[in-house]
DNA sequence: AAAAAAGTAGACCAATCTGTCTACACACCA
DNA sequence: TGGTGTGTAGACAGATTGGTCTACTTTTTT
C-alpha cells in the first residue's frame, strides 16, 4: 500500500466532507494512521498535499465521466442521457467510485481559495475546462463540428453545474433529472 | 454607526473573499478597528457572527434582486432579461450594492459547512428557496399559474446557479449572457 | 550483506486560534 | 446623581495549528 496515496485519499475524504481549511494535518494523520514525518517526506507542506488531492480528484472524476459517456449511444441525445444519468447516480449515491455526494469538490474548493490567481483555484478551473473538453470530444464524434460541439458542451456543463449546486445546497435529489429535461428540450430546438 | 453592523459588514467582506474558516476573529477586529470585548458583547461566538453575516447577505441579495426584477417588464421574457442582466452586472462588477464578485456566498459557505443538517448550511438552503420563490412570485404575476411559475422559476434558478459557478470557477464573464440565451430558447418552446 | 529509502512515535516549537477578563471611558435617562 | 448599556485597549489563557527534529525500525535495492 502506497503511503503517499493513502494520505491523498484520506485527505480527500476529510476535505470533501468538511472543507479544506477546517481539516488539520493531525486529523489526516490520525485517521490514516500514518506518521507526521512520512507526510512531510512526501509533501513539502499542507498546500502541496492539497494540490495533490485536487489533482487526484481531477483524475478520478475525469476517468469516471469518461467511462460513463463511453457507455452512452454516440448521438447528442444519447450523450445527454449518459451525462445526466451519471450525474443522477452520483447525486443519489449510487456511485461507489466517487465517494458519497457532497457537491462538487472543485466548486467547494474555489470557495475556499477565492483569488482566481491562486494555484488551487487555477487547478479547479483547468479541471472544469477538461470536463467540458471531454464532453466536446464525444459530441464532435457524433458529426458536429468542433466549434458546435464546444458550444453544446459549454451549455450542457452550465446545466450540469446548476444541477450539482442545487443538489448540494438545497438537497434536491431530482436536480439531474430536471437538468436533463431542459437539455433535451434545448437539443430538440 | 452601529458597531454590530460594522462587524457584520467587515466580516462579510473577509469571509466572501477568503472563505469563512480562513478568516480569524482578530483579523475582523483589526480591519474594523473594533475591540474584542465589543464583538463578544454582540455575538456569543464566531458561529453566531457567521450566522448573522449569512442573514445579512440573505437580506442584501434578496433586496437587490427584488429591485432588479421590479425594473423589468412583467412578462416571462421580460423577467428573464431582468434576471440575467442583473446577474451579468454582478459578474462584471458593475453592481456596487453586492461587493466585487467572488461567486455565490451561499454556495461557497455550503462548501465549508458540508453537512446539510448544519445550521449554516440550512440557512443557505433557505436563502436559495427564497430566491426561487421571489422569482416565482414575479412569474405568477404574468398570468402563469403558481405551479407553473414555480416550475419555471426552478429552471431559471438552475441556469442562474450554473452561470454563477462558471463565472466564478472558470472566470467566464459571459456566463450570464449564455444562460440568458438558453433561458429564452426554453421559453420560446 | 550492505546501503539507501521509506517508515514509525511522538516530543517539541513558534504562531495562531477562539474566547475571557480587568480596568476604564462615555453617553443616556430616570 | 447614579445606574445601565455600550464602548476601548490589550493582557491573558488554553487549545490547536503547521511544521521540525531525534532516534529507531522496516523495506527495498544493489
Amino acid at each position: 500500500m502506497d503511503k503517499r496515496q493513502q494520505l491523498i485519499t484520506t485527505a480527500f475524504d476529510l476535505f470533501y466532507r468538511q472543507g479544506i481549511h477546517a481539516v488539520g494535518i493531525n486529523q489526516i494523520l490520525q485517521m490514516s494512521g500514518i506518521a507526521k514525518k512520512t507526510l512531510y517526506h512526501h509533501f513539502s507542506g499542507k498546500e502541496a498535499l492539497v494540490a495533490a488531492v485536487v489533482a487526484y480528484r481531477d483524475n478520478t472524476y475525469l476517468a469516471w465521466l469518461n467511462a460513463r459517456l463511453a457507455r452512452g449511444e454516440p448521438t447528442v441525445t444519447g450523450l445527454i442521457d449518459a451525462l445526466f444519468a451519471a450525474l443522477d447516480d452520483w447525486i443519489n449515491d449510487r456511485e461507489t467510485q466517487l465517494t458519497r455526494f457532497h457537491g462538487c469538490f472543485f466548486i467547494n474548493s474555489c470557495g475556499e481559495y477565492g483569488k482566481p490567481e491562486h494555484e488551487i483555484h487555477r487547478q479547479c478551473a483547468r479541471h472544469k475546462a477538461a470536463v467540458t473538453q471531454l464532453l466536446a470530444d464525444y459530441l464532435a464524434r457524433t458529426g458536429l463540428s468542433m466549434a458546435a460541439a464546444e458550444q453544446v458542451a459549454a451549455n450542457l456543463c452550465l446545466l450540469k453545474e446548476g444541477a450539482t449546486v442545487q443538489a448540494h445546497v438545497q438537497g434536491d435529489k431530482q436536480a439531474a433529472i430536471n437538468a436533463r429535461t431542459l437539455a433535451l428540450r434545448l437539443a430538440a430546438h
